[in-house]
DNA sequence: AGCACGCCGACT
DNA sequence: GTCGGCGTGCTC
């Protein structure tokens, strides 16, 4: 048997099996996800077992064993390596990225390189030293190294600066020995534990054989024989106020057992969930309970759009959906985005659960999350309730996959492997036959159009995993075919509030108008106002600042010059905790100028509105107003995002001031006024989906309100109130929303209509990347027209420069392509890149091609 | 990605 | 004549 594996090197051309020879002692437990330590060219790195082979496809005398098996179990299932090499294929990634995303980063290898004294030849090396009275190092070096036994080969570089080559010289005439070795980054937490013997009365013939001055070990045995379980060290000499070492004086004598034991770290020790039973359901909710209750009894994979609208009660439909799931013995997990995964959030689902649930998002420290992440490996939690990255949850059999507020855009990955949850969480169901629900109040354009096109489809049942057999079986079999023309997705509706709250109204105001009054403040009279009367009423106020906004400008008001970067064409932020101005593309940074470097005034002012400039306003327009505020700055510390809002739940704040983080999930029954500073920031970003993003936050946020007994009302600021996103989000009228913006994605060749590659091209040089660019770009018209007929399946457009022309000294040109149908083309598109590999190496071109992965569908 | 092999300029 | 620059190519 041979084993095919992928290394640890992301690089075009090591993006492909290597095979190794399996050693005896390894068939055992090598499998398919081993994680593996193998030698690749002079060194060992590590790798995945992603498939066995009777025969390898090179020449005997080529392969090498394999070095080491990393772990007991192998860290990954046979369907996430397929899965990997799904996502390696879709969204243009090495295969080892896609394998490495899947596991926590404790596991991600640490490549240690050290050196020792090479046996036998360093007498005669040192004789011939002495012999030839050399004038270099070698003898120093040699002493170095003994008096350390062992040095890290970079320590030895750097002690001995210079003497590289002598060093690698030592190395090869064995002088030195140099050792490789892979390590965790981090390993299982292990404690101390102390086992009295099985049947403790044996323990009171000890207390007898203790001598008389031992009366802190007879404390300790005559505890133990009280309380026989095996107990923490820690915990032992804690309670008895006993030195650990009088313990183990008792385990030196062989009485007790003292061994290290592995555990958890757990993050939520000590903290008591109180159990919840499931709520009797409303009307709508048994209504959409339903059909998601046949396909887990079914066993079929189905994928449910629940569009229900804020507080329709959505959660307590997923809980109920995932105690079905437990009870046939499958496994579910729930996607929720990292910004609304609250310890409130985790409480619901712990109060339900108990233990079988394991939580993972960002704020764990690497331990604690590969401690969640090895009881799911282990089989001891059967719910995940985590982030973008709990979709690979290493599970075997799971039936549910909920995906909380789908339209998030933190589902999808900035940087490699660029996936979209979703879509993985979609590819993962059909090989398990699970159910998907994507739950929202204002669903994403991509999925609802999958949803409705179901009415023009005569109703095609929930796509079915594989042809036949395991769901496993075959890493391409059917799939082609399914993801070219996939099946619609159910729609299941909640349009009304539990307990039949109404939605708050929602008032425009039109800031154009306030100016023309001459109000220049950021606050408008309508919402003045309305703060005013809450705080008389002892009412409490959310206000929501777009993060965008915060990004304020420099510029000088004198002559209008812009701070910009000096490497990279876009403006510098200002940052007042550190009195700088930088660049959020390249890191560049500089002390705040007190007068304009280009005319000298000292006028130079900070454009935008942040939310520390709304926090100073409100202290003048409101003296004694007692504010919150939540954003970046903030909530940088562990916990403080907590905190922050339980202070706020307490009433110690009337205003509760924040970016995207408020828009979220937030529930406070004092809650009657939300206000929206500028609804337009979002709404001018040169982005397609801007105006679906400024629906979908404006009906978050007014979500805010009016959420119990008390009525709410919300107040949107805006300078272009008739635009149909803010018009249509202000009446909460989703459908009206929807059709108008699918009319301008159809017209402007846009998702959900075509899908999206953008290729990114830059050089250092301008004649130099338009040349490339513009022979690139042909050379992909060329094929595609080819490929489509000169049909409108496919259009490309550009070369154009980029929005950003200019980052880190490169310029950039962009080429987007829209197509629609064959979703083999990103391929296609890289390999005609491959084409140009050599001339892009010859004059450092670098081509990055970005497949949209919110688009595939 | 590393690392070695290999072919041309500034030094002992 | 050698040391060393980094271009090119390989890793089972």
């Amino acid at each position: 048997m041979i084993a095919n594996v992928i290394v640890d090197v992301p690089a075009k051309q090591t993006n492909r099996t290597f095979d190794y020879i399996i050693p005896d002692a390894m068939r055992g437990w090598l499998a398919i996800g081993s994680r593996v330590g193998v030698p690749f060219g002079p060194r060992v790195v590590q790798g995945f077992v992603v498939s066995m082979s009777e025969r390898a496809d090179v020449a005997a005398s080529k392969l090498k064993p394999i070095a080491q098996v990393m772990d007991l179990v192998p860290p990954l299932t046979p369907e996430l390596v397929e899965l990997a090499r799904w996502m390696s294929r879709t969204y243009l990634c090495h295969e080892i990225t896609a394998l490495q995303a899947m596991i926590p980063g404790a596991l991600k290898a640490k490549y240690e390189r050290y050196v020792t004294l090479g046996g036998a030849a360093d007498e005669e090396a040192a004789a011939q030293g002495f012999g030839q009275l050399s004038f270099d190092n070698r003898a120093d070096i040699a002493a170095f190294v003994r008096s350390k036994e062992h040095v890290p080969l970079e320590q030895l570089l750097e002690r001995f600066a210079g003497d590289g080559a002598l060093i690698q010289s030592m190395i090869k005439s064995g002088e030195l020995l140099e050792v490789q070795t892979i390590k965790n980054r981090l390993s299982a937490k292990k404690v101390l534990v102390v086992y009295p013997p099985e049947d403790p009365s044996v323990l009171e013939a000890c207390v007898s054989k203790l001598p008389a001055g031992a009366k802190r070990q007879k404390e300790v045995l005559e505890h133990l024989i009280r309380n026989p379980a095996p107990v923490r060290l820690t915990e032992l000499a804690l309670e008895l106020n006993v030195g650990a070492g009088t313990v183990k004086g008792l385990a030196d004598k062989g009485w007790i057992g003292l061994r290290e034991t592995e555990v958890f770290r757990d993050p939520y020790a000590g903290r008591e969930f109180k159990r919840t039973q499931p709520l009797p359901f409303t009307e709508e909710q048994a209504a959409v309970f339903e059909p998601i209750q046949a396909a887990l009894t079914a066993v079929r994979h189905e994928v449910f759009l629940l569009h229900g609208v804020t507080g329709s009660g959505k959660t307590e439909v997923y809980l109920q959906a995932i105690r079905q799931c437990l009870d046939q013995g499958r496994e579910a997990i729930v996607l929720v985005p990292e910004i609304s995964l609250t310890p409130q959030m985790v409480e619901r689902f712990k109060g339900r659960f108990g233990s079988e649930v394991a939580v993972l998002h960002s704020r764990l420290s690497n331990g604690e999350r590969y401690d969640e992440w090895r009881k799911i490996a282990l089989k001891q939690v059967r719910v995940v309730i985590g982030a973008r990255s709990a979709i690979f949850a290493p599970f075997t059999s799971l039936g549910l996959i909920i995906i909380d507020e789908e339209h998030e855009t933190s589902y999808k990955q900035e940087d490699s492997p660029k996936y979209h949850a979703r879509e993985v969480a979609i590819e993962r169901a059909i090989r398990h036959r699970a159910a998907v629900v994507l739950g929202s109040a204002t669903p994403s354009l991509e999925s609802y159009y999958r949803a409705s096109e179901r009415d023009d489809r005569s109703g095609a049942a929930g796509r079915q995993a594989g042809p036949g057999g395991s769901p496993f079986a075959g890493v391409n079999a059917g799939r082609a075919a399914a993801v070219a023309h996939p099946s619609a997705y159910r729609l299941l509706t909640m349009k009304e509030r539990v307990q039949g709250r109404p939605l708050p109204p929602v008032h425009l105001v039109d800031m154009r108008e306030e100016l023309k009054q001459g109000n220049r403040s950021m606050f408008s009279r309508p919402l003045y106002k309305a703060i005013e009367e809450r705080l008389e009423k002892k009412q409490q106020v959310v206000l929501f600042l777009n993060r965008r906004g915060y990004s304020t400008f420099v510029m000088c008001r004198e002559c209008g010059h812009t701070l910009g970067c000096p490497h990279c064409d876009i403006s510098l932020t200002y940052h007042q905790s550190s009195q700088t101005v930088r660049c959020h593309y390249c890191g560049y940074a500089e002390p705040q100028a007190r007068t304009c470097p280009s005319c000298s005034s000292e006028h130079i002012r900070f454009f935008g509105t942040g939310t520390q400039k709304v926090e100073e306003e409100l202290g003048k327009l409101f003296p004694g107003i007692r504010v919150i505020r939540m954003d970046v700055d903030t909530t940088t510390e562990k916990g403080s995002h907590e905190k922050l809002l339980t202070m706020f739940r307490n009433r110690e704040a009337d205003v509760l001031l924040g970016t995207q983080m408020v828009a979220k999930g937030l529930d406070f029954p004092d809650v009657t006024l939300v206000g929206v500073i500028a609804a337009d920031t979002v709404l001018n970003l040169p982005d397609f989906r801007a105006g679906e993003r400024t629906f979908q936050l404006l009906t978050q946020v007014a979500g805010r309100a009016g959420r119990h007994e008390l009525p709410g009302e919300v107040f949107v600021q805006t300078y272009t109130p008739e635009h149909y996103s803010i018009v249509t989000a202000s009446g909460h009228d989703y459908e009206a929303f929807l059709e108008e913006e699918l009319r301008m994605r159809e017209a402007g060749g846009y998702p959900p209509y075509y899908r999206l590659i953008l290729i990114t091209i830059s050089h250092e040089q301008i004649p130099m990347l338009v040349r490339t660019a513009e022979s690139l770009v042909g050379h992909i018209k060329e094929l595609l027209l080819r490929e489509t007929d000169g049909s409108d399946d496919a259009m490309v457009l550009g070369p154009v420069a980029s929005p950003i022309p200019r980052i880190k000294d490169r310029y950039r040109f962009q080429c987007m392509i829209k197509y629609r149908g064959d979703s083999q083309l990103p391929s296609l598109i890289a390999k005609a890149a491959e084409a140009f590999d050599d001339v892009c190496r010859q004059h450092n071109v670098q081509i990055g091609i970005d497949v949209d992965p919110q688009l595939l569908m």
